[in-house]
RNA sequence: GGGUCCGUGGCGCAGCACGGAUAGCGCGUCAGCCUUCUAAGCUGAAUGUCCUGGGUUCAAAUCCCAGCGGACCCGCCA
């Protein structure tokens, strides 16, 4: 018989045999929660229920005691997967008989393979996975790029999980800073680049924008120094300044590009005004203003995708936020909300009352809101009558539900406030359960030692540069290693090594907690890394292939070092741990897991031989379990998107 | 000022959702292991007020409250 979850099966087991022995002992037919542990150390067993203790006060007798009386009820007729039940200072221990479980769990992980692990849930669901969605402006770089990783392991999951995923990419090309790169750019005369494309776009992004910043200043400054108070006047001065080193760092790194701009700049009458002009002719669709402002995002998602698709990351809809104002979406659900009595004018600008939104709907509880927590209000609408991110944002969500029962936003958690309102939005014009099946996946941001990372000063590490750098850094770790290695092949492993390693790093840090980058971190090819977990699943690849022969002699009862044990426990309880990371959406499970998983068969390897192991129905057994492990490896790099290489 | 998140050996992290028996792992340090299945590996040693203080509980790194420290947010930016 094949089982999907062994590990589980034993679980079923524990709960009947207990269940049925607290009735007896104590006719106790609810017993309160059925959970168990894992217990410290095998000696107690491969689950434990600390049940005892909980009773203990409403029968008024010893935990001890009440395991005892709990273990001696038990009916051992019923033992299938366990060998033994004891009491152990008031806690129960359930211990597994591994002769069966081995053979259970072994046979399952080999005959279902690729499929193993991923126990498909009841309720499958159409979601939507929104992630990268990094502006057209600039490269992707690193503080981003955990965005990417993230996104692309939960829409995996899923996927495996038996839900309908579509990952989406919102190209945000409305807002300002998309009209500031296409006036910079056109300024140039609409240069062809002579880099890669988003590289290209990122330099004239930040110069641009530094120098009408500071044109910006400077008329502002002007103006202060008649009219506001001095602090004022010194505040504005020390933005300037701190402009200037910017354009100075900038200066110096791209002098040619920097003097055209400059000119250009110069020789405009109000650089500012343009900006905004244009900003709102492509927000109403002016054919020239269209022409440019996608002909420059599209070389920059150009470039997006080249990047994208080399960490194997892909996207079934790129979804343009033009689109979205264009066809009349955001301004019907702009007259919507308008409608409702959660929105005023205020100065000529639109203004939506979440606070209201979340007192009239009682919605704070349920949020996770303090009652005496005010929600700041959303400006919808500039005075100019364009619209802001955020009020778009609700009518892509919209857009979003129409296709999909669950949408899941991978955003950082800076903008947690902001996807706060829009659900709060979608209260307002009756949308409850698409508020409710509304998530977002905030993580932490991610920085450079020192300094922040600001893609509007040009201070980022590309994430280009960081896969370079780390199929470099696998290339030289590769000719060293394995010198015999022809070049092919070394240029070929340093690729999903450096990849993998990337990957998996980005991924097996919990999403909450901030990141410092460091080359170190990311390019570890040691212990608790992809290259890790890969060398791992190459070296039981090689056993195999040395051995060359089918384990049909496997008796598994014979696999009773602790580390065996160890093994096919650990291999045995993928399942549960995949459903964990599905449910809750935690893609670092999978990572830790596989690592674990490694960490476990390394020293099973140097311990304990597997080909030369005597008699041969051992050594068929270990070899049914190396192969049980090599399936679960690859199984779980797949998750995170990284390759579970034969040979390295 | 208000909000969200984070705080675990020198450093980087896991464990916290669902409280359980001696708090795991890596780096670094020290001492070892390649004529035996891939040394990107393994073994051993040293290193802890689990931020602090209260509370709940038979039991708290884990739950609750308060405080401290850090990051982020509170914009007619996105």
């Amino acid at each position: 018989m094949i089982v999907e979850n062994p590990f589980a099966e034993f679980r079923k087991e524990c709960e009947t045999i207990l269940a049925h022995a607290s009735k007896k002992a104590l006719s106790e037919v609810k017993v309160g929660n059925m959970t168990f542990n894992k217990p410290p150390n095998p000696e107690f067993g491969q689950l434990a229920s600390s049940i005892c203790f909980e009773l203990a006060k409403k029968f008024n007798q010893k935990p001890a005691d009440l395991a005892a009386k709990l273990v001696m009820s038990i009916d051992k007729k019923k033992f299938g997967l366990i060998e033994k039940v004891s009491a152990v200072g008031g806690y129960i221990n359930f211990h597994l008989n591994f002769a069966k479980f081995s053979s259970l769990t072994l046979q399952a992980v080999r005959h279902l393979g690729s499929a193993y692990g991923f126990i498909k849930t009841g309720k499958p669901l159409k979601i939507i996975v929104e992630h990268t969605s990094v502006n057209p402006l600039h490269p992707i770089h690193i503080g981003q790029a955990r965005n990417p990783m993230i996104g692309d392991a939960l829409a995996r999951i899923l996927k495996y999980r038996g839900h309908t995923v579509f990952c989406h990419y919102y190209i945000d090309d409305v807002g300002r800073q998309s009209s500031v790169i296409a006036y910079g750019y056109d300024k140039l005369g609409r240069p062809k680049p002579n880099e890669k494309p988003d590289h290209f776009v990122g330099k004239i992004y930040t110069i641009t924008s530094c120098l009408v910043e500071l044109n910006r200043l400077k008329k502002k400054l002007e103006n202060a120094k008649e009219t506001a108070p001095s602090d004022e006047v010194a505040k504005i001065t020390k933005q300037i300044d701190e402009w200037m080193s910017i354009a100075a760092e900038l200066k110096e790194k791209f002098p040619a590009l920097f003097e055209r701009l400059l000119e250009e700049i110069e020789k405009a009458k109000d650089a500012e005004e343009e900006i905004n002009r244009l900003n709102l002719a492509y927000e109403k669709g002016e054919p020239e203003a269209m022409r440019l402002v996608r002909e420059v995002s599209e070389l920059c998602l150009k470039g997006f995708r080249e990047t994208l698709e080399r960490v194997g990351v892909s996207y079934d809809s790129w979804d343009w936020e033009s689109d979205l104002v264009w066809s009349g979406r955001v301004s019907e659900v702009l007259q919507r909300l308008k409608a409702t009595p959660f929105v005023y004018t205020e100065g000529g600008v639109l203004e939506f009352d979440a606070e209201k939104v979340a007192r009239v709907f009682k919605l704070k509880a349920k949020m996770g809101l303090r009652e005496d927590y005010e929600v700041p209000p959303l400006t919808l609408t500039r005075a100019d009558g364009t619209t802001l991110y955020t009020t778009r944002d609700v009518a892509y969500t919209l857009q979003k539900f129409n296709r999909a029962d669950k949408v899941i936003n991978v955003i950082g958690m800076e903008q947690s406030l902001a996807q706060l309102q829009l659900k709060l939005a979608l209260h307002a014009l009756g949308y409850t359960k698409c508020a409710d099946n509304l998530g977002h996946f905030a993580y932490n941001l991610v920085t450079l030692p020192g300094y922040k990372m600001s893609s509007r000063r040009g201070r980022y590490i590309t994430l280009d540069e960081v896969l370079d750098e780390a199929v470099e850094r696998a290339y030289a770790e590769v000719s060293k290693r394995s010198p015999q290695l022809t070049e092919e092949e070394k240029r070929e492993i340093a690729r999903f090594v450096g990849l993998g390693a990337v990957r998996f790093a980005l991924v097996d840090v919990d999403a909450a907690k901030p990141v410092v980058f460091t080359w170190d971190r990311v390019l570890n090819f040691e212990t608790n890394s992809a290259p890790y977990v890969q060398y791992t699943h190459a070296r039981a690849c090689s056993i195999l292939r040395k051995a060359a022969r089918e384990p049909e002699k496997a008796d598994f009862s014979l696999l009773k070092e602790p580390l065996e044990r160890e093994l096919v426990l650990t291999v045995a309880s993928f399942p549960e741990i995949f459903i964990d990371a599905a449910e809750y959406l935690k893609p670092n499970l999978i990572a830790d897991f596989a690592n674990a998983l490694s960490d476990k068969f390394n020293t099973f390897y140097n311990a304990l031989p597997v080909i030369k192991a005597e008699p041969q129905a051992l050594s068929d057994a270990r070899l049914a379990l190396t192969d049980a492990i090599k399936i679960v490896l690859h199984n779980a790099l797949s998750i995170i998107g990284v390759v579970a290489p034969e040979k390295m």
